[in-house]
DNA sequence: CTAATTTCCGTGTACGTACACGAAAACTTT
DNA sequence: AAAGTTTTCGTGTACGTACACGGAAATTAG
């Protein structure tokens, strides 16, 4: 691989001068505009890509005075969780570093239980004529007629968190559901003996059993993982619909109760400290428990040993990624991978002072 | 938080306008320049920070003229380990990015089991007369006795991989050694009955008792763990100071052979890979074995249950962070944290292909 | 063959900041 | 009070690119 020997930046000017034309003629080959003929355009192109030239970033933001406008379509916080709130983090550094690069970020935030509050936001983001969206698609259909529209005119999107495939995302940064169960298996039999009756607990109003189901998928792949290496694990499910903290102490309690050779549990979302508090109140005997999400209180319960490993995927940096993403693509032309996954993180009572979410 | 409402960018021009000065007294107030009165330099600071002035990055650097020099010092990849390529191409990931910004990355290599070497790129750095500098300080006193001239002259240091603390660093990017250490310690817990024997091998040609030496800090953790606990574990330990695959292998095989009830190996750096190995061929019973670093070599005996967890400080991150801080100090001249610990990331078989260097 | 188009291309200005140069104002000296 | 000196400040040009405007050359129409 040889590089370039051109240590100097080389620029239009350069170009210009090497192909004896105006700079304004290199620039109307380099954004393909009309006005040049065939013959020379050719001519700088071959000098072009003989230079290996880059334009300088700094003075085309610079020189090009519109503004570039993405629209983040993200659950707001809510009572039960605030997961979210670090995905939004990520997304405002970006905007934040962008900023003077002439990107301009409109957050609309939706409630992840109820869709009336996605479609209304949808409209304002219609309103606005953005060049870009980063979503995350909780409501499918919804979601898919939205992007729909996005793809007719031209918009990319990101999905970040969830994915819907198929549906012409530019990418999509998150994690891999499927492997994140299958994590969380082994750190469970890594905990538990041989033969163990284990817990699966799902708590989420909505609990459909579609493709599209995050913590679906999570369980497929932790049953999976026992099944492929032939363990002798009995897995139960505990679906919890009603998701306040006091319904969910009240099953979780049924449940133990009913089991209680229970050896260990895992919790398909960031609600394990929920679940955590209630079988702290239980009492008797160890239960390993895994969850999910760098939350203040899930760290909490982490650092008392409640919780043994929580399993992560860096929401902060998904939001950052995200409008990263969008902004190389609309800005430098960049190729963009149709999927980034997300690593995916544990995190113990040892390294939990230390992780970037 | 009321956020300023000037949506609107403005610039130096808004700001003489509102001061009734030219831009050129406003620059010279921007960079405390002499050639301006008190009465109006105060004028113009009132403004400047009445309006949140945020100088246009972008239109700086494009504007000065001038390229930043950075020096990197640290070492090659060497026969025995690749663990230097990852920080390096952090290192030109960051140099490329920062490429048409004025900032100019030079590398120096070194060999890290010959100190001359060392001293010898020390002398080549000094003639290129860098800006900043980014070295992984192996070799303490020559580090030493180079950083403070540095210091001397005015060069901002980052040390990346291992710290001197007290030696007036811009900052330390690198792992907590010791709570590296503690997790290493956790994750076996995991994986041993509750009276155990562990071994601790060290593989380095230099294993001098001193508080800089990285493997001895890990092992301290490592042994602390259980000490705080209480757990009843017996820990031998093994150094190896030939470090060729044959020694490595020779050495592992007579500890076996003399602690046939060893149940767990923890290797204090990325050679976990050559000791696997020689474990491999031992043969009989299991042995929970826990290293460092996601190298080629390591990743595949994860894979295959050898290695069971390898522990890991993202080294790529460590080079981008350690350029991309120093370009922050210099250009943007924003405040530095003493210390950058990096994430103590456990790598198991069920996610190392989602993990990110 | 001249006039009207159309095609092709060079020039000029702007983006927001840095910095050199020199003019005007203020102060000092004789 | 005039000349000299210093302080204070405005103006102009440059960085590399984007884009509008208009002129010259090539083509077509009359």
């Amino acid at each position: 691989m040889k590089k370039p020997a051109t240590n100097e930046l080389i620029g239009v000017k350069e170009i210009a001068r090497r192909a004896n034309v105006s700079i304004g003629t290199v620039d109307r080959v380099l954004h393909n505009r009309a006005g040049v003929s065939g013959k020379t355009r050719d001519k700088v192109n071959r000098i072009i890509t003989e230079l290996h030239y880059q334009p300088n970033i700094l003075a085309q933001r610079l020189a090009s005075r519109k503004i570039v406008q993405i629209a983040v379509l993200i659950p707001d916080i809510s009572a039960e969780t605030n997961y979210w709130e670090a995905p939004r983090e990520g997304i405002l550094q970006a905007a934040a570093e962008l900023k003077s690069f002439g990107i301009q970020v409109l957050t609309f935030l939706y409630d992840q239980n109820d869709k009336q509050t996605f479609i209304d936001q949808v409209k304002a983001v219609k309103r606005k004529k953005v060049d870009a969206v980063l979503l995350a698609p909780f409501f499918i259909d919804a979601a898919i007629s939205f992007t729909n529209e996005c793809k007719a005119s031209g918009i990319p999107f990101v999905f970040i968190n969830s994915d819907i495939p198929g549906q012409g995302s530019l990418c999509y940064i998150g994690p891999n559901l499927y492997q994140s169960g299958h994590l969380a298996a082994q750190l469970i039999s890594f905990g538990v003996p041989e033969k163990s009756k284990l817990l699966v607990v799902n708590v989420s109003k909505e609990i459909k059993n579609n493709s599209y189901n995050r913590l679906l998928r999570k369980e497929e792949g932790f049953r999976a993982y026992f099944e492929q290496r032939n363990e002798p694990k009995t897995i139960i499910r505990l679906d919890i619909r009603r998701t306040d903290e006091r319904s969910i102490e009240k099953n979780m309690l049924d449940v133990l109760a009913e089991h209680p050779d229970l050896k260990a549990v895992f919790v398909t979302n960031s609600r394990v400290g929920s679940v955590a508090a209630a079988i702290k109140k239980w009492g008797p005997g160890k239960m390993f428990l895994v969850g999910y999400d760098y939350l203040e209180d899930n760290n909490a319960l982490l650092r008392e040993g409640v919780i043994n490993f929580l399993v992560c995927h860096k929401p902060h940096e998904q939001g950052y990624k995200g409008i990263m993403t969008l902004y190389q693509h609309i800005v430098a032309g960049n190729r963009i991978d149709p999927v980034y996954y997300m690593p995916i993180d544990i995190v113990s009572s040892e390294n939990q002072d230390y992780y970037r979410n």
